[in-house]
RNA sequence: GCGGCUAUGGCGGAACUGGCAGACGCGCCAGACUUAGGAUCUGGUUUCGUAAGAAGUGGAGGUUCAAGUCCUCUUAGCCGCACCA
């Protein structure tokens, strides 16, 4: 009888359905165990393979996890906020809920076709007004504690979708989304104090169990940078402050410069003789967008400030100030010392400018090159440094500024604060009243959520606006506080906001009162597993990391980090190599294949494709190896089921492969766990029978991977219970030994023969019967044995000369 | 430029703290069974060589009895960031 996955993968996922077999219990008294993957954006195109991967990796995790007695919670949800489905809502002038709900609907469909366990009865949807009135109370708590604040602020703007973006959005100059040109525009904008946080994001990476390139990603990413600032007094009489990492250069300081929008320049303007050559930069500077700022990077511009200089602290001599665009005001203080002798940026300026270069530390040839090493060379001309390690100088220079008072030790993070802001509809409102008497009014939390009204138009208006904004009574509201009229704000929050705290909804999903209880908190949190994919290292990951340390610190939840272990999956590519793309061609419609090979062939395919955590292209044909193994484990119940335990022939090799697939589903290693199951089943028909107890391990091993011919087989064969209520196998170390052992004769490193012997043979029994193998004569006769050496279970060695 | 990663058969990939390179799968070859097939089963399949044997994990050195694995240098590719002082 020929397996028919069709029929049979529809049944047990509405046996499953029906009894609840994978909901979390709320009995806090078991271990738990909380795994985690990042809920979908429902998109109009559907689920993808590559979702198909990460959450598969999870369910062999939580379903292993429940057969060992675990209280599993593997949630699902909807981060059904964002532009797409707007975008979509405006083309064909149809409510975003509406389509979000389509998306969702047609999602669920493919993930419960796939066999996913997940616990549908702690479904969450960021749009739903019961979840986003705890986003926007977060907000306000936020707001409360002086970290969510409004700022004028040059943006990205994307002229495509008209909508303000995070720097995190702008991938080389253009928009992530539409590839839109983005530009700088000036407007007020919600801000998130990120940068508060960014030392103890950095910190506490050591107290959790992420694999390192996410860790590394991050730290980078958060950019921690340690030096000093030291303050220039200037012949107009203000104080420039300037940040630098290496402040052991400051005799080689020749010239400054300072950003384009640096707020001196217009305070200095009357003396400023070149004022209007200054002007025409700034106008140039402001209005080139970020993508021809870094264009043109190769090529240093600027101009001298005539009539203002400023005055090195160290050996009082006076320096030109420069205006240049390579100096960022967004970051350090928007000014630098300039050091063209040991930093390459300011050597190419002063090149081209003719400044003067000046040697302060030894080991380069200044006039060639700047000398940028830190670990080699001493300090010259440099005064009372002269003779010092650059380390040893930086240390000393510091304190001399730290005691003189110009100057101090600082540590500046590349990390900006995270522009909170979008001008556009399918977001959360955010929750405040602008009044002209009282500012920014809260609303009350008891006035949450504050609901999305129905507008006429998604469209955000010509200036950029949110299409909020043309609601008049809707904005038109009167001030909490004062009681005149006010406004309400119309920017609607990002679409990170609902996803930086949806995993404590999980735990406690309909609660009215919090964003979940103080018991279901502190029995769940926090998710033990969490596996995602790397583009939300910098994004989601930070960011929630971020919300959660907030929500730690004003009581909210119990522990300061979210995520106790993260891990990230390859992507799977097109089966030409390539990204998957509609525009390329190349996608894989996960509907289609699961109707050719069903559920748990494409399950086992998307686990045995290669390393879990590498990129590996599609392939059609591979696949049909998990199906043929598949019809192999089908066809073992035509094989003779004897009664009884494991047989000798085949006991060590359950218990090696018990331990292997135990051990790799926790290891990210599910290809070799599969390879493991395939080499076993084979040893099998090499046997040609297998004992009931056999069979029950074998099924209970392959459950996680392949659950419905798994528990269908389970049923038919009567073993008893449903699979997924058995016990995972356990194995035993010493009967994963083999009595007999072959060996891997050598003579000076070459294989020259292999020997089988008992496991349990003497060293020296072993050397003395290897040594008189026929096939060592050649290699070993006449010559001086100079050293043996024997590996128990691996190989021999004889060292000769 | 900075940070991270990768390189192993025709292909995807295995190889724990250095210890038999190529597990497992795809593909391919041969055979079997067949109301002839893109089904199933059995065997084979790193390369060169009829063979004995030799070579072999991007390249060049090195350490070691022993290197895909460790060290030095180098090449190519991928991802992220990028005038961050």
């Amino acid at each position: 009888m020929k397996y028919d996955y069709k029929a049979i993968e529809k049944k047990w996922q509405d046996i499953w359905e029906e009894k609840g077999v994978f909901h979390a219990l709320n009995d806090y008294t078991k271990p738990k165990f909380y795994a985690l993957i990042e809920f979908p954006y429902p998109s109009g195109s559907g689920l993808h393979v590559g979702h198909g991967r990460t959450y598969t990796a999870l369910d062999i995790v939580t379903r292993k996890r429940r057969m060992e007695g675990y209280n599993v919670m593997y949630p699902m949800g909807w981060d059904a906020f964002g532009l797409p489905t707007e975008n979509y809502a405006i083309q064909h002038n149809i409510h975003p809920a509406v389509v979000t709900e389509q998306n969702m609907v047609k999602f669920k469909k493919q993930l419960k076709a796939l066999g996913l366990s997940f616990d549908w009865s702690r479904e969450i949807d960021t749009t739903d007004p019961e979840y986003y009135k705890w986003t926007q109370w977060i907000f306000l708590k936020m707001f409360e504690k002086g970290l969510a604040y409004k700022k004028e602020m040059a943006v990205n703007w994307c002229t495509g979708c008209r909508v303000v973006l995070a720097n995190e959005e702008v991938i080389g100059g253009v928009c992530e989304r539409c590839s839109g040109e983005v530009v700088r525009k000036v407007k007020s904008q919600w801000m998130l104090k990120i940068t508060q946080y960014a030392e103890r994001l950095i910190n506490d990476l050591d107290t959790v169990d992420y694999i390192e390139r996410v860790k590394a990603q991050q730290i980078h990413w958060i950019g921690r940078s340690t030096g000093a600032e030291a303050e220039f007094i200037t012949t107009a009489g203000d104080t420039l402050t300037v940040y630098t990492t290496r402040p052991d250069t400051l005799f080689g300081a020749t010239y400054m410069v300072i950003s384009p929008e640096h707020p001196y320049l217009e305070k200095w303007s009357g003396k400023i003789k070149n004022m209007d050559e200054v002007r025409a930069y700034q106008h140039n500077a402001a209005h080139k967008s970020d993508f021809e700022r870094t264009e043109v990077a190769k090529d240093k511009t600027g101009v001298r400030l005539i009539g203002v200089n400023a005055v090195n602290p160290v050996n009082d001599t006076e320096i030109p100030i420069f205006i240049s665009d390579y100096v960022l005001m967004s970051y350090g203080t928007g000014a630098i010392m300039a050091v063209p002798g040991h930093d390459e940026r300011d050597w190419e300026f002063a090149q081209k400018f003719g400044l003067p270069i000046v040697e302060v530390v030894k080991g380069g040839d200044v006039t060639v090159a700047a000398f940028t090493d830190c670990d080699t060379g001493l300090m010259v001309n440099s005064g009372f440094l002269n003779g010092l390690s650059v380390e040893d100088a930086k240390k000393k220079i510091t304190k001399l500024l730290e005691e003189t008072g110009k100057g101090r030790p600082k540590v500046n993070y590349k990390l900006r604060d995270w522009i909170f802001s979008r001008q556009r509809y399918w977001g959360e409102p955010i929750p405040i009243i602008i009044c002209e008497k009282c500012g920014y009014v809260p609303l009350k939390e008891s006035e949450l959520p504050l609901k999305l009204p129905e507008v006429e138009s998604y469209k955000p208006t010509e200036n950029g606006e949110s299409p909020l904004a043309a609601l008049d009574s809707w904005v038109n509201v009167v001030c909490p506080k004062c009681g005149l009229q006010a406004k309400r704000e119309t920017d609607t929050m990002p679409q990170w906001a609902g996803s930086s705290w949806y995993f404590l909804r999980y735990c406690d999903p309909h609660n009215k009162n919090a964003i979940a209880s103080r018991e279901a908190l502190e029995y769940w949190t926090p998710v033990d597993w969490y596996n995602g994919g790397m583009e939300h290292t910098t994004l989601h990951l930070l960011y929630s990391r971020f919300w959660h340390k907030f929500l730690y610190d004003i009581g909210a939840v119990p522990t300061s980090e979210p995520y106790a272990k993260r891990t990230s999956q390859g992507m799977i590519l097109g089966e030409n190599g390539e990204k998957m793309s509609k525009s390329r061609g190349n996608v894989v419609n996960p509907d289609e294949i699961i109707n050719t090979y069903g559920a748990d062939a494409v399950r086992l395919y998307e686990m045995f494709i290669g390393d879990f955590e590498k990129a590996a292209p599609w392939s059609s044909t591979s696949i049909k190896g998990c199906n043929r193994f598949l019809d192999r484990v089908w066809a073992l119940q035509e094989l003779k089921i004897l009664d009884g335990g494991y047989s000798n022939e085949l006991e060590s090799s359950f218990h090696k492969t018990i331990k292997k697939v135990t051990h790799d589903i926790e290891s990210l290693g599910y290809n070799t766990a599969i390879a493991a199951l395939m080499s076993l089943i084979n040893e099998i028909y090499g046997i040609k029978c297998i004992t009931k107890e056999e069979f029950k391990t074998f099924l209970i091993l392959l459950n996680p991977f392949a659950p419905h011919i798994s528990e269908e087989i389970w049923e038919q064969q009567g073993f008893g219970g449903m699979i997924t209520s058995q016990k995972w196998p356990k194995y035993c170390d010493e009967k994963c030994k083999d009595d007999v052992v072959e060996l891997a004769v050598q003579v000076n490193g070459k294989i020259r023969a292999r020997i089988e012997i008992s496991a349990d043979e003497p060293k020296e029994s072993v050397l003395k019967l290897a040594k008189n193998m026929p096939e060592l004569h050649v290699h070993i006769a006449g010559k001086i044995l100079a050293k043996e050496i024997y590996i128990p279970g691996k190989l021999v060695n004889f060292v000769v000369k």
